[in-house]
DNA sequence: TGCGAAAAACTAGACGGTCCAGTACTAGAG
DNA sequence: CTCTAGTACTGGACCGTCTAGTTTTTCGCA
């Protein structure tokens, strides 16, 4: 197929599929930084070191660039959390369980590159409602819809105790990630915490969460 | 051409100061409707009714109006809220009450405008980092510390239970506000909910809380 | 398999058309 | 005389197109 000379397991690409990628990646770095308005094709075009005709070559305008990268990184976003619950036997474990769910939650979400696409998606709402709709779904909707059905076969167990699965989810969701999210996105990325202080405000969270919800 | 009749109340005004005003209000439509980017000078003054000298007779330069607006905005917006807490005698009392502040956040902060606002200042953060850090200071951190404080008092009279009030008052308001305000700000304004659908909202999110911090 | 030409992709830069922040200038109202 | 409306203007940014010439890929055919 293509030159087979692959390097570190990356498969090998022809030039114009590199090209695309480079301009991807070009357009990605700038809209994050500079908006929608701010980013500029000749700024992206010199950055992925590729001529503006390229770039026309390979996306029909400044909008569908835009949409193609905050729709791939959406996608890709979401992504890496879903686990399955494994059993949990007894209260402690799934104490545990839900500290370590929130953590690697916390920890994929906070990070610069996601806070700075949510921070975007955010400021073009007017323009572009269906991609922060499109976020919506795959983040925080996705995220809860598959907490509430966990929570529901917990509750069968009789592990938890709720009426209303989405609104536990719910609660559970934001107890964990609207304080440093909230924080990150007005305070800047530097205003992320660190793992470690990750860990103990998802231990907090679960802390309460379970206080209302959990098992008596 | 300019009447001057002062009407409801309205602190009487000269003409300079009427104009002053006008480019302020058509300034802040302008903003919150296309970004700071997107907005344009001209057509402020159109808008306002006013001259482009005008404008730039009473605010230097764009940047200056932009940020006069924010400013002020922010400013004007956590005041409504803030309520000296009245004596609460029981468990049930306090119960009320917590549900009726959380509405009233809510209500306040739950408006087209704000979530306007709040979008607006994220947009720039990159922008107008300090603009974001005043946003985040006189609302969500200034909601918190005085939760705190409360929550402190209340605890001291054994109607909470509690090891840091900062962390308690984060998680009461976060419980509150974070879905509502999540969703709108992803989803658009047609996302607010409705002001019963609120007060449900704050009921639940305050008989989560009291499970966790209540008095036994 | 290897060669060579057509096809496709790419570069560098210029350019038209549009938009916009901020300034300058004139005429007229108060 | 002072302030302002109205408007034209300056200087520059920027999207998307176009041209002319170069490089890479494809593919028929030896």
């Amino acid at each position: 197929m293509e030159t087979d000379d692959n390097q570190a397991g990356e498969a090998e690409t022809g030039r114009s599929a590199r090209k695309h990628k480079a301009i991807l990646e070009a357009a990605t770095e700038a809209f994050l930084r500079n908006g929608y308005l701010g980013a500029n094709m000749d700024e992206i075009a010199t950055l992925s070191g590729v001529s503006k005709q390229t770039v026309y070559k390979h996306f029909s305008s400044k909008e569908a660039l835009f949409v193609e990268i905050v729709t791939s990184m959406t996608g890709r976003a979401g992504d890496a959390v879903h686990a399955e619950m494994p059993h949990v036997e007894g209260v402690e474990a799934l104490r545990r369980y839900l500290v370590d769910y929130a953590w690697r939650q916390l920890t994929v979400v906070m990070t610069p590159r996601l806070m700075q696409l949510r921070r975007l998606v955010i400021a073009e709402v007017p323009r572009f409602p269906d991609l922060a709709r499109v976020l919506y779904e795959r983040g925080p909707l996705r995220a809860m819809t598959m907490l509430a059905a966990a929570f529901e076969r917990l509750a069968a167990r009789d592990l938890l105790v709720l009426d209303d699965p989405m609104a536990a989810a719910s609660h559970f969701n934001w107890l964990v990630m609207a304080e440093p999210i909230n924080r990150a996105m007005l305070l800047g990325d530097e205003a992320i915490p660190s793992p470690e202080a990750l860990r103990q405000h998802a231990e907090r969270g679960v802390r309460v969460f379970l206080a209302a919800y959990g098992a008596p």
